[in-house]
DNA sequence: CGTGCAATCTTGTCACTGGCAAGATGTGGA
DNA sequence: TCCACATCTTGCCAGTGACAAGATTGCACG
């Protein structure tokens, strides 16, 4: 960041702007996200970022093809069902921004090349994950089960919506107990 | 509102400016909400909407509270808990404006009296669903999870994250036999 | 060793937005 | 009647996104 800067080109401005934006993101929402503010942090001028982004929804469609890839990336590393849940958690309080974005299409160009082709890949490793299941007559319902808690999970984390029920808990174990609760049929003793 | 409009007090513009931004919410996303629209929808200058929101926050804030309150009132019909999750994706169905804005707290005004109060009923109500389990030693962590179960198909539903999984079915249907999957502890024939 | 070309960045501009201040208009109560 | 208040209007300012046109730089190719 500090670097020459005494030179025409900035060199890094595309790198910049996205860990500046990913800041504002993470710390204020992406409606306080500022093409302008972002290339006064990096020290260029208003328009110089809308060379490596065209616009504000190429910016964010961009850091949501980035933050599909990260999650890719992550979920691959291991092969238990519970365990990619875990990470998917994770991945969610490590990335708070590209969490964000990802969930919020209105923001995002759809038919972009590179969000496709991440998301594809985050997809199957998501779909990946269910094959660890046995016996399980409809995967693909399961699948969406399992998905569904860990990011409803992440979601109420991130919008500080179980900050009480954590204390100071890591969300990881937390989670990682409240799946235990599931899959040991311990609510299947529902009343009525 | 095809009413009068030859006064000079439009009478019902709280609602009018209200109804309104639900609909651009729900159809391009909060970002895409702009007080100048709104009032021009209305038909008044462009400052009277803030006489009754005060700014854009404040309508958003009013907006949430709107939607904690009505998803309260939805919740207290049933007193199962598997039907309090069926209730809370209809909720997020039929009002996908307000179930976006209330889980934004970056949009909002987080000491809102009014928002408060409407997001403790809801939170009561969320509570009290988790009553109707049985045995249950942390029922607190047990209700976690039914949430988080719900908010996270609430949220990819919103998100068109199942349309491919969900096909033609009814929404509210696809929950019942996901958490009937788990309920049935088909899920804890985990590999590994 | 130039030289032309494409990528990168700058400057200038426009329409639009949110928010504020000051004034106009209507309403209801003393 | 008349005054206090709520509601709405007009006017204004700074900030923003997007676009166009021009300046600067690095690089491939002769």
């Amino acid at each position: 960041m500090t670097t020459s800067r005494s030179t025409y080109h900035h060199g890094e401005l595309r790198q910049a702007v996205l860990a500046a934006a990913l800041d504002v993101i993470a710390t204020d929402g992406p409606g306080a996200l500022s093409l302008r503010d972002l290339a006064r942090r990096a020290g260029v001028s208003h328009a110089a970022p809308a060379h490596h982004f065209k616009d504000r929804t190429g910016l964010l469609t961009a850091i949501a093809a980035q933050g599909y890839a990260l999650l890719a990336a992550d979920l691959a590393g291991t092969a238990r069902l519970r365990e990619r849940g875990v990470r998917y958690v994770r991945f969610a309080v490590e990335h708070p921004a590209h969490f964000q974005v990802m969930f919020q299409p209105e923001l995002l160009r759809a038919d972009d090349p590179d969000l496709l082709a991440a998301k594809e890949r985050a997809s199957a490793e998501l779909r990946a994950g269910v094959a660890d299941l046995r016996d399980v007559p409809d995967a693909r319902t399961a699948g969406i089960a399992a998905w569904s808690l860990a990011h409803g999970f992440a979601t109420l984390l991130l919008t500080h919506n179980v900050d009480g029920a954590l204390g100071d808990r890591d969300p990881e174990e937390y989670f990682r107990s409240l799946t235990g609760l599931l899959f040991s049929q311990q609510l299947t003793t529902e009343g009525e």
